[in-house]
DNA sequence: TTGCTCCTCACGTCACGTGAGGTGGC
DNA sequence: TTGCTCCTCACGTCACGTGAGGTGGC
């Protein structure tokens, strides 16, 4: 091959500007001049104009940069990759692409997620408390007090996760029975009415019966393993902000129907809404 | 409910401390922190000690963000959405979804092409290429002159990636006649001899012939669209580092006997070791 | 009393992005 | 000559991480 007369310096011709490598490869001139300056990529020799020169290796080096990045490896390990030779890369190789492996589902999991963003309380709460309070619903209980149920239960999943969800099985079985469902949307109703109002003594009777026969067995009182008044002040705060005069002469009703039933009173405190 | 005597504050019982939150929902404590300062989240009342004190829809716009920020969502954007309601959000959930789904296959591109790190040759060349030094291996052409044309072909490719291909088309088919196959062998060999060695002739009138059978169709001819004179200085830059005083006599030789056809000595150039 | 959590600055980090001001190539 | 590419600082950005120095809760 018969050297041609071109303006090209004799040892840069042919050789690629970093603009051209860049776009061959498929990264920014910038992240070349990042890499070159972690010396993750060796600085090339320069033309006559001071111009960076790449030859073939280099597209290749930059393209194992590239590929070792876009799979989420620090630069600072992809150094020390790339300088331990292909044997620690070899290895390197099977653990990142496990990580890798890791990361293909994550995405289908988010897409899920993502989709529920607007009814959000299905996609976010866990099941059993959606569970819980569809039955609220179904049980025609108002959209206010679920709400309540709500974000009463979210804050005592997140300070107990494990002792709540135990509880909420206790509450889901009381709910199973009409007598429960009937008692707990008097509770809804009896929020408005009078102190003095007689029916709240009718309620109190249903209720207090109802503890009895519920927790005849001591195998059905929920085992808390709360110390009491942390959870007793979390109730009574939460539920405080919605509790009615005719609703607090209720709880002292029931509670005097259940004298002498002391372990009864304990299983009562959670259920009462 | 009645309210049970306790430490806990009154307003705060129950709600939870930043790190409760934390820990519950799957963030660090200085995210949400970050949130507050980004104005993503808003900042909730605090208790007797300047503690922050967060209550269940906190949990739930907590969610809401790790859930979009996940999603790659950048801050900014998850700011207006939450902002914008439903209706908006809705509409975004749609175009992050197909995002997402386009971020389920890079993973497994990226796995594929990590593996193949360590003889990185076959990952990230052009598979035509690849083929093509096969091709030179199999011919018997030593690793040294395969390892040159890899890095001239990778030069060309990324500064005319399109004629680069067509170009290779025609190397390919030119290796794939004996006749062409023993002449780049014999080129190999000669680059060592003296370039007084009668041999040297021999060499020129099999490859003058070779090249006026296989350009005897004009159709044959690769179309150059680059101008001639930058990719000769590139290939004789790039070649004319290995060029022996005998191959550049070889050269001079072969140019003699196709004197008369002017089209074949263009088809020559790039044909030439 | 000790260790753990919380508080507020405020600087650091990672992988570049983005001008600022200037020169060379076609 | 004009527009495009290249050069070197050097500060900006994004989403937090990480002490620094101090106080409150169990």
């Amino acid at each position: 091959v018969t050297r041609q007369p071109d303006k090209l310096e004799p040892r840069s011709a042919g050789m690629l500007t970093i603009g051209q490598l860049a776009e061959y490869v498929g990264v920014t001139v910038r992240a070349i001049r990042h890499y070159h300056q972690r010396g993750l990529l060796g600085e090339p020799a320069r033309d006559a104009s001071g111009y960076r020169r790449y030859g073939a290796p280099a597209v290749l080096d930059l393209l194992r940069i590239k590929t070792l990045s876009e799979a989420g490896v620090p630069l600072a390990r992809i150094d020390e990759l790339l300088a331990a030779g292909p044997e620690q890369l070899a290895a390197s190789v099977t653990e990142i692409g496990a990580a890798l492996q890791r990361q293909i589902r994550e995405p289908q999991l988010r897409r899920r997620r993502i989709a529920g963003l607007v009814d959000g309380e299905r996609m976010f709460l866990p099941p059993e408390l959606v569970a819980f309070l569809d039955e609220l619903r179904a049980a025609g209980v108002n959209e206010h007090t679920v709400q309540v149920e709500r974000d009463g239960w979210i804050l005592l999943m997140a300070r107990y996760p494990q002792q709540a969800l135990e509880w909420l099985v206790h509450k889901r079985a009381d709910l199973a029975d009409p007598e429960f469902r009937r008692l707990y949307r008097g509770y809804g109703e009896a929020a408005d009415w009078d102190p003095a109002d007689p029916r709240l003594e009718q309620l109190a009777d249903a209720m207090a019966s109802y503890v009895v026969r519920r927790y005849r067995n001591e195998d059905d009182i929920p085992d808390m393993k709360i110390d009491d008044p942390t959870v007793a002040a979390l109730l009574s705060s939460h539920f405080g902000d919605t509790t009615s005069p005719a609703l607090e002469r209720l709880n002292e009703l029931t509670k005097e129907k259940l004298q002498g039933h002391q372990s009864h009173q304990q299983a009562l405190d959670p259920g009462s809404p």
